[in-house]
DNA sequence: CATGAATGAGAGTTCATTCAT
DNA sequence: TATGAATGAACTCTCATTCAT
């Protein structure tokens, strides 16, 4: 970012610029999504966008960002109430959360899940992963006496990916016959079977 | 295609241009992949890209197409010693046979899953999932009296995109610490434990 | 057009493009008359074109409907003089008008004339022939009792087209050896004949 | 021509991709009629077309001056007959003759003529003027005595211009509310009208 | 600071022409 | 002699970026 947004209208410029950037990704895929088209949307010249960004890339950069930063967010506001819950109960609290913040915005965030792919997304789950790592560590520590991990780098990687990333992949699909809480209910179950199993036969690895 | 290469010639013209494709695209990402430069790394010139394929979307299609019968097609050589074995053994040695596969072809496909994220990958996930789904009902009749499924699709869905897209999600990074059979392990055990599961505790949905 | 020129500047650039167009056409004819070179030709570069004009067709469209206008405002200029006239009179001084107009521009216009036949060039004859339609209806209306036409819409499109269409055919040729004024002094007389013989022996059709 | 057509076939060839490439520019315009496209509707490879013709340019020649030799034939078939007549039947007759002969072979002259304005079409123009010069002069031979013209050059050329170029105007516009033998009518009366015009009042030039 | 007209490198694509077979 | 796969220059058009106002 070329400038440190000191006074309120910066800030606000920033923000606009970079809700503008999702929306006209949303709207017409990351190929199609012009500088000036970005700039007509937030209602600002195309100048003034280069005086608050280094490039669309840097654009693109904040954006995802915010996304890994709002989503972030989202999983610390229930995390304590979710830390003390069976990994079922946690597991369906976290994804019922991330499917609702989902549908805010008029759907900007649902909209941009369907043009995932052609995001530079994975930086948006590098940092939930870490996030998460982070989480999980907090509830393994809570519980300490229920799971018993060998591998716990390994294992973590597995769930919070395969969770993470069956709702990218559910998500990006246009039109799922399948319910929202079907795959809550069965991501939920898998996890919960597979922490159980952790503590009766240890993984080998 | 615009012509359908009836010589052996044509055929290597086709092959050698969808192999530049995925070149191309492993080594500058998609977006600098440019026709001119997938010919020059295919040896031909563009005007000869134009006649074996209709745009570069076509050759992308190709590209992903074949991605997507290699893989499935792979899975098709193990399927008859897979369909016997428990649920983490065939899931073991699915994965086991998808990780070498990757990194065949002086690991064209690895860094080509590297820029997962820029592809329009979703098509060679849609191939695999509707192979995998084909893959997993055999395997469900073959022991039937093992497993009684509430909600099949919804568990299929995430059994089948969980250990893809955590594959995928493993792939794309590229210095992981985890190796590659420690994923495979995990992953088995816990799509294990899940199907083990759902006899005791049937899903709710 | 992309942009409706707000400012001076614009309508210059607009202008500029214009007749970049007519220049090049006329240097190149319309095959190699590309994008780039007329932008060369206006001083501006191909962007600017482009923003400016949708497409290569649609310079050439206001290029030929610039063509029309002016010829058009040639016609209405002349008009309050000609009415009274007689035929002859009429079509000589209209005819005498043309060519002036022809000649000016640095023979810009009798360039393009010149390379008539590469231009999509019955836009501007289909909109001279009704501008000249309403001319004549004009010219009947105040010559009511002279003239009696039994089928006013063929005896109409022979008199114009003959006379724009010759004066088209004799503007392609580059050396005629027939001065300008022995073709006006031809068409007056044929279409002053034409006329007169119309009162005296009625059309069949 | 590379070729002077020796055999009868080479003959069949020439005459196949002259055929092939008025179909061509009528069925896709000039702009969109491509060697190779040519060459598949003559049923033969764009190398045979470079055998016989040195160039595109050398193919839409031969095409052009096929057709000016046609209608020139045109007339030459129907000249005896008509150089008795008076001015009126003669140019009724020539006209006749020319509407009939766009008619045949699919409409393909026809369709050849719409697309007039893409062709370097003048040249077609250019060898039937002359042709028809050459028949006027025959038939004020014929009729020397009822014609006593000024200044024949000019006269010529107007007579032999608004009728030609009126057609193509006529035959250029797709759908016309006139029927042609209205336009046939009053061409050959402002014909007449003019001839017998010369001979009251002689031409100032 | 804001603007948006201007830029121009570079994209995808076409097609007249050639030449090894 | 006939073929048609291969060529590559040239085309139209886009869009991230700049800078005079």
């Amino acid at each position: 970012m070329r400038k440190s947004p000191k006074q309120q209208r910066s800030q606000k410029m920033v923000d606009a610029l970079i809700e503008a950037t999702g929306r006209a990704i949303a709207e017409h895929g990351l190929a199609h999504a012009s500088t000036n088209h970005i700039a007509v949307l937030a209602g600002v010249s195309v100048g003034s966008l280069y005086q608050y960004f280094d490039s669309k890339g840097a654009l693109l950069e904040a954006l995802l960002d915010r996304l890994s930063r709002d989503l972030a967010g989202l999983i610390d506001q229930r995390i304590d109430s979710l830390l003390d819950a069976d990994v079922r109960s946690t597991v369906h609290g976290l994804l019922s959360a991330v499917f609702a913040f989902m549908q805010k915005d008029e759907g900007l965030y649902l909209e941009l899940a369907r043009n995932w792919h052609q995001l530079h997304s994975m930086r948006v789950v590098d940092v939930l992963e870490r996030h998460m790592f982070e989480v999980c560590r907090l509830y393994l520590l809570r519980h300490l006496n229920q799971f018993r991990i060998a591998n716990p780098h390994a294992v973590l990687f597995v769930i919070i990916n395969s969770t993470l990333m069956t709702l990218i992949r559910y998500l990006s699909q246009p039109n799922s016959h399948l319910r929202k809480d079907e795959i809550i209910d069965c991501l939920s179950d898998m996890l919960a079977a597979y922490m159980q199993s952790l503590n009766e036969a240890p993984v080998k690895a």
